[in-house]
RNA sequence: GCCGGAGUGGCGGAAUUGGCAGACGCACAGGACUUAAAAUCCUGCGAUCCUUACCGAUCGUACCGGUUCGAUUCCGGUCUCCGGCACCA
């Protein structure tokens, strides 16, 4: 160890080490409690940011301190290598995006190894890999065969830009979450995954994830939208066909006033075929397309109908009702078609306004300050039914139930639970990612790929356009194969995967990564499953996490996974900002990892981004809070460096012989249950390092005195080491050697604080009169509550304050505070 | 509009169960060391007022109110900011 602190010699000597010693390898170990701990894995762009830089020191943070714990801790680090910018880079610069790929994994993977983090890097996975894309083609052909995936055309969401299709999660304000392009809607025929399925246990089992945000949680509720109504058949005069309507209000079904149908509606062509109506519905129909995605669905939008110039009859009361088409009514939730009830929705009540549509209320609040026969907005809430033949005087929540009991007794209607989730469209028109492992064939359809063929491989004979179809469709060697079925000659699936599939299952592939005959073996599973603590993003709340929630449910349901739910735990770190705003490119903000490290060191880097705030608030990037972790660095170095030779050789038994002793193995244990504490249960590690700040105070503050215990100071310099390598491991390994140890600090125990040693004699009392602090005094704390208050109303200033005055109540909090209240 | 979350010094943030508001760090100011600077070490650092000074007093956790001996913490209301969803019948 050199007198100075020098993190370049010092990281790169230890890094080296670690690797050459495969210090962070884990295995199975039965006789180990396991803990497995996960970030989420990048997207190989080439250049670490400081976002990844914060996610992987609290992950490592945490993996340190696991191990040193005992526990059997499986930490591992891969790649999400698929996806567009590695095409981009082909069609902009000629390089094949395996090559692309590749270089820039290599480049990622060393910058990331310049941190220190303690990945076990022999389970390393990338899911570009013929090795890993084989299981994602073997997992489709499960779903498949589960009648969970299947091909379907649908008017689907369009990026121009991308020029590949979009899940509806993919789609953010209306644009493309990547580029931000407007989405547009065509007619596609595409692979969708049938998540649906599965949207009422992804609902439920959210109240088992009891380690996750309440954020998330509630966010991934709204997104799965459960709504309980009821589907209610009404006849169309003059048409064979019933028009079924969802509705979440039966109770309301006296107040319907019109119909509407979604514009895109089946039944709005026939309807209005030969009649005067046809035209005028047509234009509505054109107009309705000049529109983009945005403006369709903004609910700022004016509502716009059309008549077509048919009725319909409310099943309840016979009554005529006019039909309309409008643009606020969708076509892809429900049925695509509602009863209106002005008085009572308000949105039906707008259009009702437009068009001079009646407004009958059939629910009264009660309330006078409501003139029911002349609203200004629908009344949405609570009240007794009228105008509603034999439910009237009832409660509307009481109707509900009721009517709906009706409706399925009389067979025109039944109780319904729609969701706004739909499925997943995962089918993509591009080359870089899983080729979907189906083949069409003119006698047998659609068959999976033979598991014995499988890898389907990606084609290298392709050409990058960047326009329309899948670059796939450019290899006829490719695309020309054989029915894995009947033999004859067949055509194989173009298009290629949604990157969110791969990613939703890595989690499970990382307990067995090299596994070639199965997905994983289920015993390795069956160890480590399931993740007992997530970290990432909270970009990631419905996408990422939704999709892996629904594959681990069916590879559950298929065996193959252990775990109801993948992640116990999860934590959502927050983003790193500079100025106030996000770091990016385009706003000229970002700070880059490596010019960090190179300037100030790793250690530097991870005590910073750790100690600036709490892992899941947002952290304001401070060059001055970066050299302030530095200086502090230098500080520990140059204690450790000034008092080996006090603590080198010193045995490890100690007393307690003074006041100063006392103190200093307080502070020590203090800091180390504190450490413990927010480390392990609460994540606070910017208190955690507080804590651990003082306790270097201490020591700088003990080592002047002119008595020093050198066994007690030798056990705190050791503990202060201890408890500090999980936040800047290089210089803690490079300390600890110094201090006289062969073996890596990583192996060593985490101390445990001593109860005895956080017993106080003596503590600081506040004494309040009337809430207000007057005084404070020392006093033993082994008092009990009547000495204890009378020692405070002893105290000479106590007397001077409450003379002539009447005490009302006293309050005794023995060993912290007392109140007296005076009249 | 609906649903979540948050508002504490000049700044990042702390106060874990209703009990000393502002830990720790940054910035700043003063001092020591130095020929000097950097580094380091020491001291101060919410506001207002009082006092020669010491000592002290009052206010203070977005705002208004409530519960309580006592509220950053609990309850009701208001405002602002951030995030999500958004014509979902």
């Amino acid at each position: 160890m050199e007198q100075h602190y020098n993190f370049n010699k010092i990281e790169s000597k230890w890094q080296k080490h670690w690797e050459d010693t495969k210090l962070f390898k884990t295995t199975e170990d039965k006789d180990k409690e396991k803990f497995y701990l996960l970030e989420m894995f990048p997207y190989p762009s080439g250049k670490l940011h400081m976002g990844h830089v914060r996610n992987y020191s609290i992950g490592d943070v945490l993996s340190r301190h696991l191990t040193m714990c005992g526990k059997n801790v499986l930490h591992p680090m891969g790649w999400d290598s698929f996806g567009l910018p590695a095409e981009n880079a082909a069609i902009k610069n000629g390089i094949p995006p395996q090559i692309w790929t590749k270089d820039n994994i290599a480049e990622m993977r060393n910058q990331l190894k310049t941190l220190g983090l303690s990945y076990d890097w022999d389970r390393e996975l990338t899911t570009c890999h013929p090795d890993y894309y084989k299981w994602m083609q073997w997992i489709f052909i499960q779903f498949f065969n589960h009648g969970l995936a299947y091909k379907k055309k649908n008017p689907v969401n369009w990026c121009p830009s991308c020029q590949t299709v979009l899940a509806n999660e993919q789609v953010v304000d209306g644009g493309c979450e990547r580029c931000s392009t407007a989405v547009e809607k065509i007619e596609l025929e595409q692979w969708y995954l049938k998540i649906t399925d599965y949207a009422e246990r992804l609902l439920a089992d959210i109240d088992l994830l009891e380690g996750w945000p309440h954020k998330v949680k509630v966010m991934q509720k709204n997104w799965i939208g459960k709504s309980i109504g009821a589907d209610v058949d009404f006849c169309i005069e003059g048409f064979d066909q019933n028009l079924c309507i969802f509705t979440t209000r039966p109770d309301t079904l006296y107040g319907v006033t019109y119909m509407v149908l979604a514009p895109e509606h089946p039944y709005v062509k026939e309807l209005v075929a030969g009649t005067a109506y046809e035209k005028p519905v047509n234009d509505f129909l054109n107009k309705l397309k000049t529109l983009s995605e945005i403006d369709r669905t903004s609910t700022t939008l004016e509502k716009d109908g059309i008549f077509i110039g048919r009725y319909a009859i409310n099943p309840m009361n016979k009554k005529k009702v006019p039909i309309y088409i409008a643009n606020y009514v969708l076509m892809d939730y429900g049925t695509g078609s509602i009863m209106a009830v002005p008085a009572h929705d308000q949105r039906d009540f707008e259009f009702a306004k437009k068009y001079e549509i009646d407004i009958i209320p059939v629910i009264d609040p009660n309330n006078p300050r409501i003139d029911l026969y002349n609203l200004d907005e629908a009344f949405e809430a609570e009240g007794i039914m009228i105008n509603s033949g034999p439910f009237n005087g009832m409660n509307n929540l009481e109707g509900i139930k009721k009517i709906i009991s009706y409706l399925e007794e009389n067979r025109i209607g039944r109780k319904t639970t729609n969701y706004k989730l739909r499925d997943w469209l995962i089918s993509r028109q591009r080359y870089w990612g899983t080729p979907i492992p189906m083949t069409y064939c003119d006698t047998c359809g659609w068959v999976p790929e033979k598991i014995e063929n499988l890898p389907v491989l990606l084609p290298t004979d392709v050409e990058f356009t960047g326009k329309g179809e899948s670059p796939l469709k450019t290899s006829k060697a490719f695309q020309n194969t054989v029915c894995p079925k009947c033999g004859r000659s067949a055509v194989r699936e173009t298009d290629t995967m949604d990157t969110f599939l791969d990613s939703s299952w890595y989690y499970l592939r990382y307990t067995d990564p090299n596994n070639e005959e199965e997905l994983w073996d289920k015993q390795k599973a069956d160890y480590w499953m399931p993740v007992d603590q997530y970290i990432g993003g909270v970009e990631h709340a419905i996408l990422h996490l939704l999709y892996s929630r629904f594959f681990n449910k069916f590879l559950y349901d298929i065996g193959y996974s252990p775990s109801v739910e993948p992640f116990t735990n999860l934590l959502t770190q927050g983003m790193v900002l500079r100025d106030g705003c996000k770091m990016s490119k385009s706003k000229g903000n970002v700070v880059s990892p490596e010019e960090i490290i190179k300037e100030y060191g790793a250690d530097t880097a991870r005590l910073f981004i750790l100690f600036a705030a709490p892992p899941d608030k947002e952290l304001e990037w401070s060059e001055a809070g970066v050299e302030g972790g530095y200086r502090f660095l230098n500080r520990v170095y140059r204690l450790v460096y000034e008092l080996t030779d006090l603590v080198k050789n010193v045995p490890d038994t100690y007393q307690i012989n003074n006041d100063e002793d006392k103190e200093l193995n307080y502070v020590l244990n203090s800091t180390l249950k504190k450490v413990t504490e927010d480390i392990g249960s609460r994540f606070n590690f910017n208190t955690a390092l507080s804590s651990i700040m003082i306790l270097v105070n201490e020591l700088y503050r003990y080592k002047t005195l002119d008595t020093i215990n050198s066994g007690l100071l030798k056990y705190a310099v050791d503990c202060l080491i201890r408890i500090l390598s999980p936040f800047t491991p290089h210089i803690c390994e490079e300390m600890w050697e110094h201090i006289g140890y062969t073996h890596s600090v990583y192996n060593e125990k985490w101390p445990v604080f001593d109860e005895k040693a956080l017993i106080r004699e003596e503590v600081e009392v506040v004494i309040q009169i009337n809430g207000k602090i007057k005084e404070k005094i020392k006093m033993e704390t082994n008092l009990s509550t009547d000495v204890f208050l009378e020692r405070a109303l002893d105290n000479d200033k106590v007397k001077v304050l409450i003379e002539g005055k009447k005490i009302v109540k006293t309050i005794p909090v023995p060993g912290k505070l007392v109140n007296i209240v005076l009249k």
